[in-house]
DNA sequence: AGCTATTTTAAACATGTGTTTGAATTAGGG
DNA sequence: CCCTAATTCAAACACATGTTTAAAATAGCT
């Protein structure tokens, strides 16, 4: 396995599971077992290294995203909101066959991203994959025509904050859920939850 | 104005806007206009004035935040999801009577203390201020009785998510709602947008 | 005023950070 | 094999971090 390849998997989970501030370059090179200096000669700086690991999950990511997306708006179809959040489904379990833990470690990667940094990552995102957020924008605009653009706005960002946050505590909840109510919790069986919840959450009635 | 006050205001404001991890003892004491030393000698370290700033919140929110959820059960009445979520809205809002943009930065620093430091913050809240989760659990019990516990857990923490990560990037979320909306929004106008969602989130139905 | 306890101060400390260097090693094509 | 380019490596760099120290200043009390 090559050296960068090695330094990609021990940074995501990293950087998933103590931030990207929180995690030194010195924990992941030890982790991949390479050099110190191996980071910056192939991937130049830390910040690099950040938007590197989130490229190879978006590039995985976002064609699948895209398509399933698509898929709901074809012709004059009328998709419902859980349409519309089932569509997420299949591309984020499809990341666990990329990778073990493929889909949890790339929602808490995203939600660090949202908090770290300044929101930097943020940034990265919306300017380097903006064909996601205007797919599912338009998507729910068909399921609930009601919604003023606006309106949408708030309720997809409440959305991903949502899912982003359940994500990046999800080994917290999971164990507390399982010592309380004695049930095997694992992450499909979150966002099979979260996908009612944030459905009707976007569909609630206006009040204006 | 006391050495301790001036720390704990700079802090509180630089902690909200970078987190614990991005924000050095050297900005704080700067900003604040004392003496670096005066952290470690008022508050013994880092982690405990990261305590400090949480607490004199909490001593401020908890105890309204309580007695307006009781208010909800006395008796036999019963409360809509609403009126619960509602009954956040006024404690949370004294806040800013308490302190400048003491809403916003209350919930942007609870923010940082999911997902900052690897949640030693959730611990040291959820062992102090115990009553105001049961109280809130309660409370959406009467008002949804039909939810089992493990359903009330996991929708009462994807609504502390959807809370706190709005929040946690609400100066972003306002900036771009205000650019392309041309509309003014403050912290109070979020908080309307996020309770109907909320609300409607939990009060989801019920897939088994 | 004088004395004690509290607080403030500048300086240093020990450690951790991202990054750079230049030599050593390895790979790969002619 | 040989030469060149790519990679690895140990070491150092420059700087930032939280914390500690011991002296100086201040407050508060008798």
């Amino acid at each position: 396995m090559s050296t960068k390849t090695k330094i990609l998997d021990a940074a995501e989970v990293l950087f998933a599971d103590k931030g990207f501030n929180g995690t030194s370059l010195r924990e992941i090179t030890s982790q991949a077992e390479v050099n110190l200096a191996a980071v910056n000669y192939h991937f130049g700086s830390k910040k690099e290294l950040i938007k590197s690991v989130m490229s190879r999950y978006m590039n995985e990511l976002s064609p699948r995203l895209e398509s399933a997306l698509a898929a709901l708006c074809v012709d004059d179809a009328q998709p419902t909101l859980i349409d519309v959040f089932s569509a997420f489904l299949d591309p984020l379990l499809h990341l666990n066959s990329f990778k073990d833990n493929g889909t949890s470690t790339f929602l808490q990667l995203l939600g660090r991203g949202y908090t770290d940094s300044q929101g930097f990552l943020r940034w990265f995102l919306t300017t380097q994959y903006p064909g996601v957020f205007a797919n599912f924008t338009e998507a729910i605009h068909k399921a609930y025509p009601e919604l003023s653009a606006e309106e949408i706005f708030w309720r997809l960002h409440f959305t991903m904050g949502t899912i982003v946050f359940t994500m990046s505590s999800s080994d917290a909840l999971i164990d507390i859920a399982q010592n309380d109510f004695n049930r095997e919790v694992d992450i499909a069986g979150v966002i099979k939850q979260v996908i009612p919840y944030v459905a009707a959450g976007v569909a609630a009635p206006i009040i204006r």
